[in-house]
DNA sequence: CTATGTGAATTTATTCACAGCA
DNA sequence: TGCTGTGAATAAATTCACATAG
């Protein structure tokens, strides 16, 4: 199975498995098998053993897996075995929330900039990040920011999305509701934190 | 097709259609598409047949599907065709986000409370919402508040979770990284905004 | 004897193509 | 003619069961 393609569903499970294989690390456990990692993070483990199998054998039978080993496995395949710089842009409440978000720095993000419209923002300093003005997002090139997180209003979303692929990044992180159009090369996820509320009363039991 | 269990990956998808329903409606549209619908929200106009086939016929052959009518329907199956009240808990910088966060209330959510173990934030007002010391969730089910929102750090999480299963939620919007254990009857939808971020670079061009 | 790795079976979801209605 | 609704075809993901390795 080793030349396979990834599956998209598995891709979306192996920085789960991250998290639990990094916070196991941190246990000082040096192994851990297929059917500890499901119990810790309410998987299955013929998933889990199956997912990792796309991307090779690095297991031991009758033991489990190296954590150290499957730790730099994972971050490979995701391509996070190297930092990743990120730009925000919109240091509203959800904004600030992102900036001061712990969870990021585990899978090697660092967010190196933050962009905003307001005056009264521009020029504060929110954890050793300056607020700038969103003029300066060209700069971003020069920085080697190849990534952006879109925190602003709805309205403003489509032209933030343009000025950061004007500005070069790849990869767009977008947290407002709505669609925005990009280049082919250009990869966005969009995460609206109230669509996912909003399956929760459909599973809930009447009442 | 009327009487089918509708897939999960539908049920995933009707809130993103109700956004954009609901959006074409300020616009004072009468009826809409498929196609019109797929383009404005970047997807495609036979899955979004497909999808909607499940729950009913309500379409009209050459004009397309009424507005108000389908936006009702949506909403229905959804269950969101009443408000739900919802329980905050953690007011950090997410949990503030999330208070903040004008995105809810089109999907009919009211967040009703706060509550967190911080002194120096309980009795404080923010949105008309004064935040509660922890151990009043167990006023809930006197309040009729059946969904919880779990922001608090990682470490305080499950015990979260316990407490708000004690007082009578059954459904859980939990934004930390973490697996929480909940009797069967209680829907939980985990929602790390980092994990999103964390496939992104698997998706980006090399550079 | 325990836990991996994976073909095969099954289930679920997507895509197509077009009949049929307004 | 335009757009819905849906069976049928295809594709993808999950689950199982077990051969195999330590």
């Amino acid at each position: 199975m080793r030349y396979h393609k990834i599956p998209d569903e598995t891709v979306r499970r192996l920085p789960i498995y991250l998290r639990g294989v990094l916070f196991l690390s941190e246990q000082e456990q040096q192994s851990v098998s297929s059917q500890n990692l499901a119990d810790f993070l309410g998987a299955n483990s013929w998933q889990i053993r199956k997912d990792f199998s796309y991307f090779g054998e690095f297991g031991t039978p009758g033991v489990g897996y190296n954590i150290e080993k499957l730790a730099k496995q994972i971050k490979k395949i995701l391509k996070l075995d190297v930092t990743h710089k990120a730009a925000l842009v919109g240091v509203g409440n959800l904004g600030s929330a992102v900036l001061a978000y712990p969870g990021f720095s585990i899978y090697g993000f660092d967010i190196a900039a933050a962009f905003d419209t307001n005056p009264k923002k521009i020029g504060k300093k929110i954890k050793n990040i300056t607020i700038e003005d969103v003029s300066n997002l060209r700069t971003l090139k020069k920085r080697n920011i190849k990534l952006g997180i879109i925190a602003v209003p709805r309205d403003a979303a489509k032209q933030t999305a343009d000025a950061l692929v004007k500005a070069g990044v790849n990869g767009i992180l977008n947290f407002s509701p709505c669609y925005i159009t990009v280049p082919k090369k250009v990869k966005v996820i969009t995460l609206d934190i109230a669509t996912d509320l909003a399956r929760l009363p459909y599973y809930m039991p009447a009442g």
